[in-house]
DNA sequence: ACAAAAAGTTAGCCTCATCTATATTCCATT
DNA sequence: AATGGAATATAGATGAGGCTAACTTTTTGT
């Protein structure tokens, strides 16, 4: 069975969540993203298409190949299962997952991802509202409208929040703009104005890039 | 704040287990625990005294310092509150934890090793009967006599037995030689011969080298 | 007591993953 | 169409951690 050098798992990764969000990933964003120069990700991708994890041709972008997908599919998986089961086994609050299921994500078997979903139940989502792969490495990620994309009375559901920022997920906990929670666009300054969102019988004003970051579900 | 790679935890981690059982630690002992090459164990010393966690003289034993040994006590303690947490909250069986344990104590910080254990009570010991270091790193680890000390007709009760083959732990688990069993020594043939112990109403003779991996205490 | 064996060290090499500095290539704007 | 700036790639270095082969020191057996 193949094993794969936490590195090559992190570039994975980083470079399917890249081309997931933005539709193809370039060096320096996954440089950007795993904080390393843009040279060492020249020299990891070398290595990469050695593998026949990723394709690429010089001054290209960087695509995953079927097996590159699937590892990083695990370890997306490995990430989310472990930051739900943080979260609902062990008292973890959302913002201090992120951090620890990084680590653990590389040192953890399959069967105690298997065991850990089955603990609490084999949840479809994260505690950010990110769908968890299945053990077969199938997943479905819709692409969501965020709150910046509501129009004026419109109602929606939140249905999921970057994960990364443990800042961000507090004040987001503090405004209760979480998974689930109904909200409507009251109002929208112009000029890329603040927005007015209702959730429960609370209003809050928010800017645009936060509004960019809370994905909904119109409903 | 100081942290350390994984190969510097394993092997203070190692000469720590070995200064235990043995009285003192030496290269090549600790170059066949972690299946390396002797010249690697040198290498790493080399580093590990520069960092003032090991005393070393030439051709002499290798001697934790404090500092090393505090990160060792560390070390034990994620790892035996990571195979207690296995068995008790994920249903492991106790051979299957070990190797688990070996990948994650590495990853797991000292919150979540904190909470898992708080989680299955703050036990004492790990599923094998070691005990698990506090928070602090206090640890008591007493040098137990084993099945081979016991005198004919002498009765004992098992503590703890040796955790890192997983054929021993099934073979012991299916002769129900585990940590709380009172056992007793019916027989003991000449030469170096086999053991017949008893173990509630049955008896099992085993060899010298099974009986001193199994832990007692007189009773 | 001393030679052979065992243990430990050194030397020199390798891979992985990173860096900085420099060189290419691409592309957008004039 | 030319060119300056951004993106990418290469060259060469570094440090961790490992290896084998050769050498030195210690221990052991007769």
């Amino acid at each position: 069975m193949s094993t794969y050098t936490m590195s090559v798992e992190d570039y994975l990764k980083a470079i399917y969540e890249l081309s997931r969000a933005t539709g193809s990933a370039v060096t320096t964003e996954v440089a950007s993203r795993l904080a390393v120069a843009s040279a060492s990700v020249s020299a990891m991708v070398r290595r990469l298409t050695g593998q026949g994890l990723v394709s690429h041709e010089r001054y290209g972008a960087l695509k995953l190949t079927k097996k590159g997908r699937s590892v990083a599919l695990q370890l997306v998986r490995r990430h989310r299962v472990i930051e739900a089961y943080l979260v609902t086994a062990l008292g973890y609050a959302w913002d201090e997952v992120h951090s620890e299921a990084e680590r653990l994500e590389h040192a953890a078997s399959p069967e105690l991802i298997n065991r850990m979903a089955a603990a609490i139940g084999e949840p479809e989502v994260d505690p950010h509202g990110a769908p968890i792969p299945t053990a077969h490495g199938k997943l479905e990620e819709p692409r969501y409208r965020t709150l910046g994309d509501l129009a004026v009375g419109e109602k929606a559901r939140i249905v999921r929040v970057e994960d990364e920022d443990p800042e961000l997920l507090r004040y987001l906990a503090s405004l209760r703009f979480v998974p689930g929670a109904s909200v409507s666009l009251v109002k929208k300054e112009p000029f890329e104005g603040p927005l007015t969102i209702r959730v429960g019988s609370k209003t809050h004003v928010i800017g645009l890039p936060l509004a960019g970051r809370v994905f909904v579900n119109a409903s």
